[in-house]
RNA sequence: UGAGGAGUCGGCUAAUUGGUAAGCCACCUGACUCUGGAUCAGGCGAUUGUAGGUUCGAGUCCUACCUCCUCAGCCA
């Protein structure tokens, strides 16, 4: 995935500002999420726009929490938030903020609006509130309310804040215009009563103000000079404007809005993904098969995957569907790259050299990355039992199939060529054992008589072979688009039943014992793996990141064998 | 039927702001290989939503139309 330099409209728009010095040659911009669940693939390509374009100008990006409705936020996800932002290789320095830490400020802008007549305290239900707002083709009515006196206004705000009334009975709204065919126009509210304790202010407040409201003033207050959203806020940049110009604010921010990341087969709704952690269809956020940075970490995507994935998925505002095979091509190009290979058996199946002596072990060498020669070289043991894939042994062998089969010659890896002389099968007919001879005159994996073998197999020694467990995580959903419910079904209706394939038979090259948690590695012809940081000593498991594009079982799909 | 947006290869994006459609993914073919992976080379593929207009020249400008998306939380 060669690219190009990003060139995108938002970061025109910021060289364009840059050249006309419109905000003095700052470039700030802001990550501003709400610390109300776990942060996805999507909140990357927003992640890497926002610090992209403040890198690229030699500018800032703010990670603020838009902590603005306690009744949905937590501090484990301002921390998990914050953990995975730098994880995706962002870096914040002492720019930290949290809209909660205006609140006082907010609060005094609010005293602002009333004194200047452009606030009032309105006392209607919601359901009053929404009969007066109108519909999309017909104008509001003006609230009852709208004609409150500063004073009164002054003195009710005030009691709101005091606490003296429940959750509903009053709430400040901007006065701007019922008529408007905006609908974020018709008299907003900008503060309700909420009486939930904060994740940060604690019992401290029981108002608080409304994104449109203390969005564009914690930018203004920051001094971001472009606010970056999604295209479902181009609707209310009019509104965001209003705060701005209505009130003393020290700086004058812009919003831009770019279309969200839509994948297909992945949901990537905050409200869905929570469904899935609270009913249990995962083992939580971090579940591997979840789309969160959590889970992609955790499935050993590595995030430099992510960083190219966002680039080439580029920014427009145009809505679209990107296909989830861009992802999986940038994490296999950078897993190609610097993931180590290692000999694995992922369905194992007795190999007995019958003519090679018994309690005889030798180390023969193998490569670590055949694209990467500093990745160096490593022993395996090799010994007269081994074990080699179900997958590479085919007792009546279909044309096209050229590994094992019964009186065929195939190279084992780093080792020597191997001949099936017969098989041993059970009872029931299955083939449990291979029983061949090798040639030692082949040592190395070449023929001395010049022969040549028309396939090269993996293997490991049956006898130094670590166990292990390997999860096998295949797409949560199975429906193209699990993010619209369809003819009354849940979402949760498309969810993969076997998106969880666990082997527990795995045989690894022993090297692999000493692989790190988290340590990523790509077991030859079954694809990338990662080292679980939940495995426990002495049993790794390991989590498929991504398979290979063509396995053999592909190919044999497909009737594409050469 | 109100307002705000968006339409460029199968998918995602570009196009020096009026100069003759580029890249990536996917797919296909070939070469090479001690991974049937990878890599390398090549190929397929868009009369730029439609219809007009301006112009020597239009994806870019103008007009009309069509389609899709967003908005009626005291969520963000």
């Amino acid at each position: 995935m060669d690219r190009p330099p990003p060139s995108d409209f938002i970061r025109d728009i910021v060289a364009r500002d840059l050249a006309s010095n419109k905000h003095g040659g700052r470039v700030v911009t802001r990550f501003p999420p709400e610390p109300n669940g776990y942060l996805h693939i999507g909140h990357a390509k927003s992640i890497c726009l926002n610090f992209g374009v403040a890198l690229e100008n030699h500018g800032v990006c703010h990670l603020r929490f838009d902590d603005t409705n306690p009744a949905k936020e937590d501090v484990e996800y301002v921390e998990s938030i914050q953990a995975d932002v730098r994880w995706l290789g962002f870096d914040w320095k002492d720019k930290l903020f949290y809209a909660s830490d205006y609140f006082e400020q907010l609060h005094d802008y609010a005293l602002h609006l009333i004194r200047a007549g452009k606030a009032y305290v309105c006392s209607l239900s919601p359901d009053e509130v929404r009969a007066y707002r109108g519909t999309l083709t017909e104008p509001g009515r003006d609230s009852p309310y709208r004609v409150r006196g500063v004073e009164e206004n002054l003195d009710l705000f005030a009691r709101m804040r005091a606490g003296e009334f429940p959750e509903g009975a009053h709430v400040l709204r901007a006065k701007i215009d019922m008529a408007s065919p905006n609908i974020n126009m018709r008299d907003p509210a900008i503060y309700r009563i909420k009486r939930a304790p904060h994740h940060r202010t604690g019992e401290r407040w029981v108002i608080y103000p409304m994104y449109d409201y203390a969005h564009a003033l914690s930018d203004a207050i920051e001094g971001v000079t472009h606010s970056i959203c999604t295209l479902e806020f181009e609707d209310h940049r009019p509104l965001y404007d209003w705060v701005i110009e209505n009130l003393p604010v020290p700086s004058r921010p812009e919003q831009y809005e770019f279309a969200r990341l839509n994948l297909n087969y992945t949901v990537l709704s905050k409200r869905k993904l929570l469904t899935l952690v609270e009913d249990r269809h995962v083992n939580g956020w971090d579940d591997p098969r979840m789309p969160t940075l959590a889970g992609l970490r955790r499935r050993g995507v590595p995030p430099e995957a992510i960083r190219n994935f966002c680039l080439a998925v580029g920014v427009a505002k145009r809505n679209s569907v990107v296909d989830v095979a861009m992802l999986e091509h940038a994490i296999r190009e950078e897993l190609n790259r610097t993931a180590p290979r290692a000999m694995a058996v992922l369905k194992p199946l007795k190999l007995v050299i019958e003519n090679y002596p018994e309690g005889q072990v030798e180390q023969m060498t193998a490569v670590n990355n055949p694209e990467d020669a500093a990745a160096g070289t490593r022993q395996v043991p090799f010994s007269r039992e081994l074990y080699v894939e179900q997958d590479d042994f085919r007792e009546d062998p279909p044309k096209q199939f050229f590994r094992l089969a019964p009186g065929r010659e195939v190279r084992l890896r780093y080792a020597y060529f191997v001949k099936c002389e017969r098989v041993v099968k059970d009872a029931a007919g299955n083939v449990v054992e291979l029983r061949c001879t090798y040639d030692p005159a082949t040592r190395g994996g070449d023929a001395p008589d010049g022969r040549k073998v028309k396939a090269t197999l993996h293997w490991v020694s049956a006898a130094h072979a670590l166990a292990a467990e390997v999860r096998n995580y295949d797409r949560l959903f199975k429906v193209e688009n699990p993010n619209v419910e369809q003819d009354g079904q849940p979402f949760t209706a498309g969810i993969n039943p076997d998106s969880l394939e666990v082997l527990r038979e795995c045989r690894l090259e022993p090297s692999l014992a000493e692989l790190a948690v988290g340590a990523r590695v790509q077991f030859e012809r079954h694809g990338y793996f990662c080292v679980d940081p939940d495995a426990r000593p002495g049993a790794p498991v390991f989590n498929r990141t991504v398979g290979l594009r063509d396995t053999w079982a592909n190919i044999e799909k497909k009737g594409r064998a050469k």
